[in-house]
DNA sequence: CATTAAAATAGGAACAATTACTATATGCCA
DNA sequence: TGGCATATAGTAATTGTTCCTATTTTAATG
């Protein structure tokens, strides 16, 4: 094991015994895969990928866990506004405040990020075609 | 009908002309509803609402219609990697390019904007929890 | 106005991602 | 090591979205 991942296997040890998340081999499991994967797996990803050494993981336990490690923070979902797409009609340039709690999307206008010049790793990557920062957090109404 | 909508209705008619796509009513109650609505409806949502007008109408309509006018850039689509959840291990802050062709996900890291203060709008809204760029195009293996 | 060919729709079936249910198995504390 | 709360496997159910196809509608033409 990597020195890196052994110090994230360590602490990730010390924050389930932290919220009394108890040591499962599928755990364990799940959550190194995730931690030494290049990529950005989906959960049928993972799952797949642990068949071999857990032949009887089940789908469900991957979704779980997921979910579980994404309440202690231990890792992120990617970008996604859960469940259902939401659309809008296509106006001025603007980025979108989003509730944790209602899921309510607000709009926002930050022209500073627009104008912004792109970091030259980006310009590498390729071509952009759209910019759009998303904020998450909680709206007033929920209490934030 | 308010002036702006009206104006935006007919550039939506010369849109549709324009790219060959015959008006119906559908379309023009969808995007109509779509201009006029205040938050951001998920297809279900633009659905129900339109029923009492268009009794017969099916919610497959209603998706189809939408990626019609994704696809015409009349609409967008808000803030979703499509389909699965993807995740990742909780690391330094960084942000996303996505190529809309290979849906392949690349972190990128770009201080300049995660220090930046946040706009008056924003604080006002409520508390901040994470704050995220997401750079759509296409990547150069796929030609971008 | 009718005629007509191409395109759009309704309705329901299929599909894919995710979550719920429940009996069994397991981690962990005493 | 025993007991109990918690986690898991397996499967069923749910939800969001897309596919299929017969029927209807649009818009171009005479």
């Amino acid at each position: 094991m990597h020195p890196t991942q052994q110090l994230r296997f360590a602490s990730f040890k010390e924050a389930c015994r932290g919220k009394n998340l108890r040591l499962t081999p599928q755990r364990i499991d799940i959550f190194n895969e995730l931690a030494n994967a290049g990529d950005h797996p989906t959960a049928e990803i993972i799952h797949q990928r642990l068949l071999s050494k857990l032949p009887t993981l089940s789908l469900d336990t991957v979704y779980r866990t997921l979910a579980t490690f994404a309440r202690l923070d231990l890792i992120s979902k990617v970008e996604t506004v859960q469940s259902q797409a939401r659309y809008e009609v296509t106006v001025e340039r603007h980025h979108h405040l989003i509730c944790e709690n209602c899921q309510e999307i607000v709009d926002f206008q930050w022209p500073q990020i627009d104008e912004i010049a792109l970091p030259e790793e980006v310009k590498q990557w390729g071509k952009v075609k759209k910019k759009n920062l998303v904020i998450y957090g909680r709206c007033r109404k929920c209490g934030g």
